[in-house]
DNA sequence: TGTTTACACTAGCGCTTGCTTGGTTACTGT
DNA sequence: ACAGTAACCAAGCAAGCGCTAGTGTAAACA
């Protein structure tokens, strides 16, 4: 078996993978979907990932990795206002779900099927990513912009955002900027 | 094999298979698994259901129903004034979430395992339910009470709502109705 | 030039899956 | 007493599952 590294053909294949998750569920692709949509054979797989398992893994850090830098990156270019910075995180959000759907509607419903291992060491990765929202939360209580209980506005924030892979629909009249700018609107009280 | 008809013996194997989906996931979930956690043989479920979409296709009409049903009530229960009804339909969300929270989470996180027949006859009781939603959000919106576009303020909500069963625990200090009362009042401006 | 490495193939093993079949038991109304 | 029926069981089939073993081949490296 190839050793675990990111060759380019992993990552395609990761690619693929995330796609057919989304498509079909994790339980109900078989290798040999994967192998066909790859333009292989189902034995020749495995050459690339050690089991089925960990093609999920890799398809779910794939995904996290990324929005944890779009998050980022969106944040070093903000302006430093609360308000701004918490617009900027809902934005990043809804960016990463329009380019990156796949990788991160796998993450949101196929984490499960993770074994422990692996679930212990995404875990950190995904922690990583709320701790950027508790920080942008807790800095617009601080001004004063909202109010209430941390916990729970984070995670109704966060519930809100990540159902939109449910009915949002890119090629609608709607941006991801539309969605984010009425998210904010509606929990800040009056402006 | 027997009837689609509502037999006391169906609802509780009805009952105890929500429990085994949501544990499980309705995929990894077999009929050796349904039939042992009811006490029987495998081959003794297919008397009761004629195959295995059928038991999750009862499992969530139960579930949409009963929730259509609590939702209901409360609307009649409430007092007139928007804000009251709109802190109703909350706490009935949450209460079913509570009291019946596998079948609610079979049917919100299984839908797509439905064949297509049956998520016809059932996105009608779905929508029946979603309709009272928009609803009183109309009614929130025509009284001045939030702001917004109507169709995003009411995904919003439902999500953050919905994703709920993903980290809310009974057993912890806060109570259902304590959600729904910080979810109101976030998205309420200045009161 | 000879050796290693990456990538793919063929073939199939051992197991589990949803579901069927044919028959048995216990109760119910006539 | 007897037919009808609801509920179950034992046995197993056909298909599909994840994965392995052994081999071939072309490019990269020594």
């Amino acid at each position: 078996m190839n050793v675990m590294n990111a060759s380019p053909r992993r990552k395609e294949l990761t690619r693929l993978a995330a796609q057919l998750f989304v498509q079909e569920g994790f339980d109900r692709t078989t290798v040999r979907m994967l192998a066909q949509e790859m333009g292989i054979k189902s034995g020749s797989l495995f050459h690339h990932f050690k089991d089925k398992q960990e093609i999920l893994a890799a398809v779910i850090e794939e995904g996290t990795q990324n929005a944890l830098a779009i998050a980022k990156r969106a944040l070093d270019e903000s302006p430093p206002s609360p308000e701004a910075r918490l617009r900027a995180m809902a934005r990043a959000h809804l960016e990463t779900l329009f380019t990156d759907r796949n990788a991160h509607v796998v993450a949101l419903f196929e984490w499960r099927r993770l074994d422990d291992s692996a679930k212990a060491h995404l875990s950190h990765l995904r922690d990583a990513y709320e701790a950027l929202w508790v920080q942008v939360i807790e800095e617009s209580l601080a001004a004063g912009l909202i109010h209430g209980d941390r916990f729970l506005i984070t995670r109704f924030i966060l519930g809100a955002l990540n159902w939109t892979v449910r009915w949002y629909d890119p090629a609608g009249p709607r941006t991801p900027d539309d969605l984010a700018e009425e998210l904010i609107a509606m929990i800040m009280p009056a402006r």
